[in-house]
DNA sequence: TGTTAGCACTCTTAAGTTCTGAGTGCTAAT
DNA sequence: ATTAGCACTCAGAACTTAAGAGTGCTAACA
């Protein structure tokens, strides 16, 4: 167990070294007011603390950094989340601004959150779980040419061109459509190609001349898959931040920001509420030396997405947990109102 | 006026150059085959061109690389673009694959782009220019919500959602929409705020009640602005590039190119054909250390969109402007198949 | 017994030094 | 006109040195 003296040491290099990036040495914290204690006796408490790992040198004389798990103590037991009224008003006007529609509030919050901190943040779109189809229509454009727009009853459009079959008439193109458009009607998005396969392949087989000429084509508005969208702001933030002075570094970093897939990966395993993985907690490898703070938010009956921080270990977690948590609360408030009426 | 062995040694020392990235000494070039000359004939020749201003060197006793002006003179004279049958495969295979849409055949190609060629490739997508309004459609979602659809005649879609004003009821709205779709159906897309303020709002106001509170939500869908879309490829590609070992010129890199409207901006002046501004013949500072290629592809009568490829002012100019004009063929030929049907 | 002053020791970082190799410019010979 | 030869220049790597920050330990102190 740590007495009262070693905890106000830790918080304190823990501070300090968040604020400053440079190890902190015994002599700096004696200087502070509200350490009484003279150097050797907070060397002596350093020894300690890094005998329980809990503190770092980076060369036998250096000054103390904090450890893995160190920051790991420091977020559990040591911070008392601040409440930032001021972030929280920028956040607020953006989000409250009725005329922007979902995904602009939501690009525009990550851009914030990424302006307030200097890190970068992610945040994936919610997923579309039990959103259903509302309309499916298909638009001829031309004789070979048309174009499939699905909108879901929260207002999430997607749009498909594809080549017509040249046996196809415009009649048997309507004919199918409608009969596209009522049988889907309420079908949940992701079942959608499913059901397009079990009920509707035969329905329409019978109804319609040489189906088996549209058949590809119309597979391919359903087998298309529906992305999760990732919002990314200030990918060059975090540039800023002086554990990046490495071109190495920022080679492997922006070569896995490139990647989708991988950043989807990083937010797999998103608990609700706030999760924070600190350095090697993070289970894929490009970021082993970075922090990723997530917070979950809602969108009706457990449709969720994610907001996401990251940053160096070195991190601001009090700010970052605090910005975090609000904003989740602020989206899941401003989206239950957005689709309130819907149900 | 250049003599013939001093074509001869400017483009060797170029293509080097080009090659390696290190200056190059006379020793070195008289080694090669094609040069029957020897170091001391070529520290002469090498001189001259010092002089006129096409070859500089790094310090007092180095070998030496090729000046902007150097470049310039190489592109103007001494390529002759090399046809790239492998490569152009690889394009050709993304382009031709009729289940691709539009949008993702563009985002693929930049990314092949830049595979390619290891530089970041920046496609602008086509200017809405004469395209028309095929449908607009209002689609309630809830008492309070609705979207509006807007599909051109080339089939592509843009959609808005807003919350709907509380006195409209439905059948209000659904006349609005038919109003609506009915007096702007083929009026072309830049022209639709205009047509609405001047033959619209005055009709709606005639037969719709309450019309002034619609009017702001309605006026939100036209004033939309139609932001041309862009497609960015291997923006972390250009890094591995040896003159991106320096972290303050990676840190303005990115800063720019996270900034679209900046993007948009080095793209602003492009001509027909190919075009290449090397380092300060860039009107954007952050780029005055870099070249710029940039070539235009058609789509029907007048609109334009742009490919370009970013890389250092050492860059492979012939592979990159022989694919670039190839691919720029490639895709208004696929553009022109797509929509020939339209006319 | 817990705290502190003092001091020798360690290690990083910056600045200065030396050395080598690549490459030039000039001169004189071919 | 071309080339061999040589003195000279400079960048970059390898080493050395000096200063400063910080530690760990010991002995003195309250």
């Amino acid at each position: 167990m740590l007495t009262e003296r070693q905890l106000l040491v830790l918080q304190m290099i823990i501070d300090d070294f968040i604020e400053t990036a440079h190890p902190v040495g015994s002599r700096a914290l004696s200087k502070k007011e509200s350490i009484p204690y003279s150097a050797a006796t907070i060397r002596n408490e350093m020894a300690d603390l890094e005998d329980m790992g809990f503190l770092e040198k980076t060369h036998s004389s250096s000054g103390r950094i904090p450890s893995e798990k160190g920051y790991r103590y420091y977020v559990d037991h040591l911070i008392a989340p601040l409440s930032n009224q001021h972030n929280m008003k920028i956040i607020r006007n953006v989000i409250e601004d009725g005329f922007y529609e979902f995904e602009q509030i939501v690009q525009m919050s990550a851009e914030v959150l990424s302006e307030l901190t200097n890190y970068t943040s992610i945040i994936l779109g919610p997923e579309l779980g039990e959103t259903k189809l509302k309309q499916l229509q298909i638009l001829p454009l031309s004789v070979h040419t048309a174009v499939a727009i699905l909108v879901t009853d929260t207002g999430h459009v997607e749009h498909r061109s594809f080549t017509l079959p040249d046996e196809i008439n415009s009649s048997d193109l309507e004919k199918m459509a409608n009969i596209l458009n009522d049988r889907l009607q309420g079908v949940p998005i992701i079942w959608l190609e499913e059901v397009f396969q079990r009920e509707i392949v035969g329905l329409l087989k019978r109804y319609i001349r040489d189906f088996d000429q549209s058949y590809q084509y119309l597979q391919a508005i359903f087998s298309h898959e529906h992305p999760v969208k990732l919002y990314i702001g200030g990918k060059s933030n975090i540039l800023m931040q002086p554990e990046f002075n490495d071109v190495d570094k920022i080679r492997s970093f922006y070569t896995m920001m490139e990647n989708e897939n991988e950043i989807a990966n990083l937010l797999k395993n998103t608990k609700h509420g706030i999760g924070v993985s600190i350095g090697n907690e993070n289970e894929v490898d490009a970021i082993k030396d970075l922090s990723l703070i997530t917070a979950s938010y809602q969108l009706g009956e457990g449709q969720i997405g994610t907001i996401a921080l990251l940053g160096p270990t070195r991190m601001e977690y009090k700010k970052v947990i605090s910005l975090l948590s609000s904003l989740s609360n602020e989206m899941s408030e401003a989206l239950y109102k957005w689709y309130r009426a819907s149900e």
